[in-house]
RNA sequence: GCGGGUGUAGCUCAAUGGUAGAGCGUCAGCCUUCCAAGCUGAAUGUUGAGAGUUCGAGUCUCUUCACCCGCUCCA
């Protein structure tokens, strides 16, 4: 628990106040009267977001992981890409993104896997089974052993395209398994047009009918329909239209039915799709990553919280390719080491947890027990819970496998470091279709885990609040105040200010201030998280030493003058 | 999507149905010798938007937009 002073007292109206006061992010179209799920970002947002990006590029892709080596013990090796918002429609086809694209969708929210409703087939048990006979009497009679009515819920459930087919995959015992069904054998022949087979679910054997789900069912009565995936009721939910996509139209006289196309929902496909491009054309060998940062766009049905849900935002992905049997490994390498790299920025403490997804009944689809885990902020209006920041991943080879069929293009690696040896003692080589570890971070909620993170009220210093922003992030890295206007001070200053400039300005701002108090010029370096100011006063005439305030603990000290280039840069790991 | 709340200057907030204001911030000048000091002055609003009621609307009514909170949701 946290001891004392944590964010649970900050306010997410006074961030957002500080947050436009200050010029890190505004209301997008505000003028207009916004635009609900997009922000903008200000002259210190737009910097804290590059910087954040920055950060991130540099220490996955150019410097692999920052030298940390993987779980093979060899440096990790990522190649940077950038891919297009718009791709052609089939790769959103491919990606299951446009699939039931109109028809409505009922979400497993515990294994979350969606599929289309009208695909939900409902098992309905009935009477205690004895006999054909018995059953076939009862049909002669004209009684219906069961009856989909609306009020009626199935026992269990089953993804299939027809009636038929729920039968056929209901003989797999693995799936029986999963669904609490201890036997289960069909009926030889259909009975009147029904779809029938004996059940034994935990009472015995029993008549079952297979049946489509009366969609008004799954609307009324969504939370006591069994999962078709774990057999328990409480997970789905209602059908619903689901049209996350944004739709464009390409050309300016096209018409919309022939040339539509998607902004991308998620930057990973651009990855996937070009895996084959970058193993022909670039000497990369598994193991492997792909790395790009860019805007995905998602039309959410309830942007909220801030920047935290919006519906243009930027991710930070990783595609990382390696052989299945070296997957388990790199998911706790990545896991662990993204989860290191937040905190390296600054998110430590009880605020920033590793929550590693519970996915042990996910074994029939998720093979090799793959694995999930999200690193989540606690944000004051998730509090006391936590939001998501980035989700690492085993995709397996699902979407690589996906995007071969859909493409009907070979996207098998070919290794030539496995394999049997051959007789002149070289591997003979392994062709295989890689897993992928995913992490997926998200930028601008990034952004504002560092912003809500740095959001320190401080009664007892003028701003009474200061954004403690980690050197490397801030978007003021310094700033260069003369004490005074007079005096020569500014003739001192400036050619300080240059060389700072010169020298740090590709990592942020640095500020250059001479009006109004010095009190007042340090406040406002607060509010803004600079975290070191170098003020030249009369001492600097006579000894050539500046005074460095620190943000943090309102410290002063001081130095040469001509040693505060190389004090920053120590400060700036750089 | 449902329910509740809030929209007045950059921020925080006033204004009985009767002239739209204050503090802070911002800007300019003076002053200044290390934490929003002081003095002088200035700019800033279709009161979220649109309709209606009224002699007159920031205020009452309706519509709409945005944001916040709670549900819902978030492959």
């Amino acid at each position: 628990m946290p001891d004392e002073a944590q964010p649970t007292t900050k306010s997410m109206d006074d961030i957002m106040a500080l947050c436009k006061r200050r010029g890190f992010i505004y209301q997008a179209s505000e003028i207009y009267g916004g635009v609900n799920g997009f922000w903008d970002y200000g002259p210190l947002g737009a910097q804290l977001k590059k910087n954040l990006r920055d950060a991130w590029w540099t220490d996955v892709v150019m410097k692999g992981c920052n030298g940390k080596p993987g779980p093979d013990g060899n440096p990790v090796s990522i190649v940077p890409l950038d891919s297009s918002i718009i791709q052609n429609p089939k790769v959103w086809e491919a990606s299951g993104h446009v699939g039931g694209f109109n028809d409505p969708m009922v979400d497993d929210k515990e294994t979350k896997q969606r599929f289309r409703a009208d695909h939900l087939i409902g098992v309905y048990v009935s009477i205690p089974f004895e006999s054909v006979e018995q059953f076939q009497v009862l049909q002669e009679a004209g009684q219906n052993i069961a009856s989909p009515e609306v009020n009626v819920v199935p026992d269990k459930t089953i993804v299939a395209n027809s009636s038929h087919e729920a039968v056929e995959l209901l003989t797999d015992r693995k799936l029986q398994k999963l669904l609490g069904i201890r036997s289960f054998q069909p009926f030889a022949n259909d009975t009147n047009g029904m779809v029938l087979g004996r059940i034994d679910a935990g009472s015995g054997e029993r008549i079952c009918e297979f049946r489509s789900i009366p969609a008004q069912t799954l609307e009324l009565h969504a939370s006591s329909v069994p999962s078709p995936f774990t057999g328990k009721a409480g997970s789905l939910t209602t059908p619903r239209a689901f049209n996350l996509m944004f739709k464009t139209v390409l050309g300016a006289t096209g018409n919309a039915e022939d040339n539509t196309a998607y902004l991308r929902p998620e930057t990973a496909q651009g990855i996937f799709i070009n895996f084959k491009n970058v193993v022909d054309t670039t000497r990369v060998s598994v193991p492997f990553g792909i790395a790009q940062t860019g805007k995905a766009f998602r039309n959410e049905v309830t942007p909220r919280n801030f920047t935290f849900r919006s519906r243009e935002f930027e991710q930070m992905e990783i595609e990382f390719f390696c052989h299945p049997d070296d997957s388990k490994g790199w998911y706790t390498f990545w896991r662990d080491w993204r989860m290191q790299w937040w905190q390296d920025l600054g998110l430590k403490g009880d605020n920033l947890i590793l929550r590693e997804h519970d996915s042990d009944e996910l074994a029939h689809y998720a093979k090799e027990g793959a694995g999930t885990a999200d690193i989540e902020y606690m944000f004051p209006f998730t509090a006391p819970g936590y939001g998501e920041l980035e989700g690492i991943a085993d995709r397996t080879n699902f979407d690589l496998k996906q995007h071969a069929e859909h493409s009907k293009t070979k996207l098998d690696y070919f290794d030539n470091t496995r394999g049997e040896l051959a007789k002149n003692g070289q591997p003979k080589g392994e062709r295989y279709l890689p897993h992928v570890i995913e992490p997926s971070a998200g930028l601008d909620r990034g952004v504002l885990a560092l912003i809500c993170e740095a959001f320190t009220p401080d009664e007892n210093r003028p701003s009474g609040v200061y954004m403690k922003f980690h050197p490397r992030i801030a978007p003021i890295k310094a700033a260069v105040f003369p004490l005074v206007k007079k005096d020569g001070m500014p003739e001192i200053a400036e050619p300080l200010y240059n060389e700072l400039r010169n020298r740090f300005g590709h990592l942020g701002t640095i500020e250059y201030d001479v009006k109004q108090s010095i009190g007042k010029r340090y406040a406002r370096m607060d509010e803004a998280g600079c975290p070191f100011c170098f003020t030249i006063d009369s001492d600097t005439l006579t000894d050539n030493t500046v005074t460095v305030r620190h943000r943090d603990t309102l410290d002063q000290e001081r130095i040469a003058i001509d040693r505060v280039a190389d004090f920053l840069a120590n400060k700036l790991g750089v």
